[in-house]
DNA sequence: GCGCTAATTTGAACGGCGTTCAGAATGACG
DNA sequence: CGTCATTCTGAACGCCGTTCAAATTAGCGC
């Protein structure tokens, strides 16, 4: 029985599969708040209780989306750039940037669910979300260390954050429609106003 | 009648400011999930709907406490720049920046409150909450522009938007326990890593 | 103080949520 | 086909924010 892939693992497998995508689709169109167990196994033709013999609840259903998500956002930034490899390391961070901001306002339901989801609950991160997090700012760190030739590792790492952390903020408050409800080509001003900051200090200590 | 302050309306004030004290430190302790409409009822020794007498639904007393939050915050932020008066204009840029990071790590779940909040709901946002974002706004655009005296108003209200931005979302990431995990000394070293290349170009065009 | 009306307060009831689990249904296998 | 184990089901559970008919109380002319 061990080991054995049963017709009953690939039902399961094909429900679990087919939730993503209806979880998906419902966060993408009307937010994570609309996601709910009764609506879902509906949709699904499925039991409510058969959703949860493939995600322990639904946290962990969502948590499968976000990880659909967080492949598709490293998967467009890393394409953007590799569009463009003649680029000076100073506009590779502008493409990086300008990419974030532009899924994250194409996808903006998903993008939110990604942090959204994560504040509600304490468990730990899955491993996955760290590696993706980690390619992404493998990403960043290679345009920087070729701006600062000179500085250590360390540096590298701590202005590597520093910027995808500055990004992130001037992206979120700058879609958050409510509060300041910038125009989309404020938030790239915004975004090209802190990189060139940073990288005209190329060559200083 | 109209105009007039009875003793129901003593009443309804001292019930609005007992109920905004328990929720305040019921976030305090734990968190924005954990204010609870029958718990507070007990706590504050009147009904449920007595609640709904005083504010509109659960959303107009955290909006209440994010009142109180804010406002607390401004101060936090404006005395520790008084604090220092013969601070250059780089420094007080710290010196904000600091202040915002301590405040929203020694009030983490309150601080958190005003985002968490905001998010869900979509009604549009009260009026002394753009009062509070335009004073803290104000606060920071003045040693901008002492920094950058030949910038004209509109390129010190974007740099003082993306500074606000960029060091929310290093605090932001920075205090997420759970993703970054940074000690509080590196969070304080990105805010100086970011503000010393934006402050480092002044005189330049 | 009294009685009457209108305003206010109350808390049980409502609808909706995520989650569970006893029982029904379906798998595996000699 | 019979037997047992595994899987699936959906009614039931507990908790939530919110409401509203009924009880209570304030306001006021007498």
């Amino acid at each position: 029985m061990a080991g054995k892939i049963s017709k009953t693992d690939q039902r399961r497998e094909e429900l679990r599969e087919r939730l993503i995508g209806i979880a998906e689709a419902r966060i993408a169109a009307q937010g994570l708040a609309s996601v709910k167990v009764r609506d879902l196994a509906r949709e699904a033709g499925c039991a409510v209780g058969a959703i949860y013999n493939v995600f322990t609840d639904l946290n962990g259903l969502v948590m499968a989306v976000n990880g659909r998500t967080f492949r598709k956002l490293g998967s467009h930034v890393s394409e953007t750039v590799a569009e463009r490899p003649q680029d000076r390391a100073q506009d590779q961070l502008i493409t990086m940037s300008l990419a974030y901001l532009h899924f994250a306002q194409g996808n903006h339901n998903l993008w939110r669910a990604l942090f959204d989801l994560d504040m509600s609950t304490d468990m730990d991160v899955p491993q996955w979300y760290l590696a993706e997090l980690g390619a992404l700012f493998a990403l960043i760190a290679a345009p920087i260390a070729r701006i600062f030739p000179d500085w250590p590792g360390d540096r590298v790492d701590l202005m590597t954050r520093t910027l995808f952390s500055s990004v992130h903020g001037i992206v979120l408050l700058g879609l958050q429609k409510r509060i300041s409800g910038v125009p989309l080509d404020r938030i790239e001003a915004m975004i090209a106003a802190l990189l060139s900051n940073v990288t005209a200090q190329a060559g200083k200590p």
